[in-house]
DNA sequence: ATGATTGTTCGACGATCGTCACACAGTTGA
DNA sequence: TCAACTGTGTGACGATCGTCGAACAATCAT
């Protein structure tokens, strides 16, 4: 059912958790998990005009940097924030990557 | 006295502050700085192990991206963190980052 | 003036990054 | 069984990055 391994939150180090948010593509797929949700991996989900393998390298740098977990149901995919974890490790970093609407 | 543009903090980008933050040496550089007084910019203040142009190189980074200020006096420089405005840009960024001894 | 000091800029280099097309593997449904 | 579907992996490409040495500019002390 849960797919791919992510790393334990204890060996995630913060500079490559930013390295994973310092990219518009991964800062935006970040902020649509915000709220916790897991959300299919289906191009149509996330607005952006990016290829298959384009989004797959994305994805796999999240998961790998310690930020979402992989959720395999079937054929299909999904990501999820791991949200409560992120914010015992590095308490605050999350609130505010996601913030509120300034750019 | 204080020299070298650095850009308004309203132009300032998350993902271009993130990217800055995203590399061991600037990370170092900003946990320096957390207190927000104002460092030269010698090299034996920072207990790294590169050149002066590297680390011109990442000042510039920093000061680029809207982290830091430069304050220019004689032929030394120091480097401060731009704690306040970072602050009201991005709440909470900061102090997340910077936080405890979590590597 | 002259020489030493502090830091920037330039050009180069290898390494990493973001992107794509293509081939591949697993799952589903007819 | 077999075709369609969903997503991964590989290899390539240009672009950016981190690093260095060397040249340069500005300041200070003598």
């Amino acid at each position: 059912m849960t797919g791919y391994p992510s790393p334990d939150m204890s060996d995630v180090e913060l500079v490559d958790v930013l390295r994973a948010l310092a990219d518009p593509v991964r800062l935006h797929v970040v902020r649509l998990l915000a709220n916790g949700e897991p959300r299919a991996k289906a191009l149509d989900e996330w607005g952006l005009d990016l290829t298959k393998s384009t989004m797959a390298h994305h994805f796999r740098i999240l998961r790998e940097s310690g930020l979402t977990n992989t959720i395999v149901d079937g054929r299909t995919h999904a990501v999820q924030l791991r949200r409560a974890e992120l914010d015992e490790r590095f308490p605050g970093l999350m609130a505010s990557v996601i913030g509120d609407g300034r750019s």
